[in-house]
DNA sequence: GTCTATACGACGATAGAC
DNA sequence: GTCTATCGTCGTATAGAC
């Protein structure tokens, strides 16, 4: 295989933040053209199923970043500490709040992104879930905290998106260590 | 006018059902179709300016709506209550968090959606505001719970929506008097 | 007011030259 | 590996009969 001019994973978030943005719909060939900086043809040259190949393209990066910013959630130490840890990895990845959220883009418009969502939230949930159990919450204090703190990251993420104020998704990420341990 | 086979406001609803959970490029006119009953044509007989005219007619009744879930905040009485009265009002037009959110869908995908999504957060939020202020809140702390309010709120239907999980949304409506009063 | 038929353009995808 | 050129399809929108 010879070189290519765009490294893969430059690439694949280029896409990303297309999709990210537009939905499968709104995110076409010609938009995401415009954006690699890549040719229509050379699109289909690195993804040869098209769109879906490209969506499970950013998806399994996807899965791969968040892995690595849950990553603290699955060591041991205090659960305060961890969840601080988290929250830091979420906000690199959301990049301050200005990068809109994949699952959300994909949730809305066709595409097979519905079902990969759902995962993603529940792969998201279930790390989260460790720090809260560690803190010392029951399962169904742990489950509602965990969840609610999902929620307000989500919707902070989409205020941003509509109206630029980054304010609740700023106090989202900051709350996340105190909504999952009670601050224990 | 000859009578229609469908009425308007059904048929808007019809329309807004498909917009929020497609999105706009994501709401074709065959899909516009099949839910609505009518024919392609038919459509454009009642919106003779295509998809864009039918988004302006779903955000004017979306606002219309809105506005009547929101008017208790703009009547005397008692902070929490009036919280109340919103929250009841919001929860039904949001169906216990089954129906995906209109902002949301139109801000993803292109359309002219977006600075519409920014302003119907503005009028949320300017309403929601009068009733922390009245409950005692210095204008900092009213923002930030107005804002964290609505982000609980969107973020819970996004869960609901990705996940089918209403728990978070079912939460952010139960405690919105709280976090606009904060008890008061 | 709604339907069938159709024009026209945008988009997804492919072929072949470089 | 990337580009130009091109084909088929889907989607928007319109025309005209009922």
């Amino acid at each position: 295989m010879a070189r290519s001019t765009i490294d893969d994973d430059t690439l694949t978030d280029a896409i990303a933040r297309v999709f990210s943005r537009f939905g499968f719909a709104g995110a076409s060939i010609d938009r995401l053209s415009e954006e690699t900086g890549l040719g229509r043809a050379s699109l289909y040259h690195r993804y040869p199923g098209g769109k879906d190949e490209m969506v499970s393209a950013i998806i399994d990066r996807a899965t791969v970043r968040y892995g690595k910013a849950l990553a603290p959630a699955f060591v041991d130490g205090p659960p305060y500490a961890r969840a601080q840890e988290v929250a830091k990895g979420l906000n690199e990845y959301y990049n301050n709040g200005t990068q809109s959220c994949l699952i959300v883009a994909l949730s809305v418009s066709d595409g097979d992104g519905q079902s990969e969502g759902g995962r993603c939230v529940e792969a998201w949930a279930d790390a989260l879930m460790l720090i809260a159990l560690d803190a010392g919450m029951s399962s169904v204090e742990a489950d509602a905290a965990v969840l609610d703190a999902i929620a307000a990251i989500e919707g902070g993420l989409v205020i941003a998106a509509t109206s630029g104020k980054t304010g609740a998704y700023e106090r989202a990420i900051a709350t996340l260590p105190e909504r999952l341990t009670g601050g224990r």
